[in-house]
DNA sequence: TGGTATAGTATCCTAAACGATACCACGAAG
DNA sequence: CTTCGTGGTATCGTTTAGGATACTATACCA
């Protein structure tokens, strides 16, 4: 990376954030296959809008595939591209360092919470 | 990855995204420690106030050490903390992946340009 | 004839991120 | 007595992300 601007940093990060985009990309790495309404069903805040707009936004960087069955009412099949499964080890790598994260920051809070108790004990 | 929920990628990705943190990261693995307006000079683009605000962010997080100098006029260095150092691989891996990213991307060009010279070969 | 399900669009609005610019405190140097 | 450099804040405006809501086409089913 040393020699590397950062900007390829913030390519594969462009990819990665948008509200939804980890939790669509989990959905598709764990379930394979969903249809648009699965998706929905499994995020159950996300508006109709913001699931288009992100999964058209995975299918233009060729992370999720698109399948459109000419049936009516529509089916409509998403999931991961084999270029997409390349993703998986580096959000791997992203979770773990966000578990150690979160326990990074309860032992601060711990340290804090202690810290105020022995100087109210001084008190 | 698959009983946990996305959200400690989103915990990651909260404090990796930011316009301007990748840069200051980068900036902070190659020189180690930095003064304020060191780092303004490497990052030609960013307002005072951007940097002031990212640097606070990733100070919050635990990221970045702030050493203050009671001089005048003042002295400010930056610095990652060990902790923020656990960052390092995964700053890794993500830029791996998005060399990759690239790669692919003008792997597509290259066919689809492939694709309309043929195609206008044919007309 | 009218309701239902699916996978969307279209329109409008709010909130957050980002940016431009001006201002400030302080002491040292001239 | 003024100017300079540093590391900031404060204020305002713009741009972007995201959200709420309403609307659509189509075949099937009752």
């Amino acid at each position: 990376m040393e020699q590397t601007p950062s900007c390829r940093v913030e390519t594969a990060l462009e990819i990665l954030t948008g509200k939804w985009k980890p939790s669509i990309l989990l959905e598709l790495i764990t379930h394979d296959t969903l249809r648009f309404s699965e998706l929905k069903r499994h995020l159950p805040n996300i508006t109709q809008k913001m699931l288009t707009a992100q999964l058209r936004e995975l299918e233009l960087n060729d992370i999720v595939h698109r399948e459109i069955y000419q049936v009516v009412p529509p089916r409509v099949e998403y999931s991961l591209t084999d270029y997409g499964k390349t993703l998986i080890p580096v959000l791997h790598a992203i979770n773990a360092w966000g578990e150690k994260h979160v326990d990074h920051l309860a032992q601060k809070e711990m340290l804090q919470e202690t810290t105020a108790s022995s100087a109210s004990d001084s008190f």
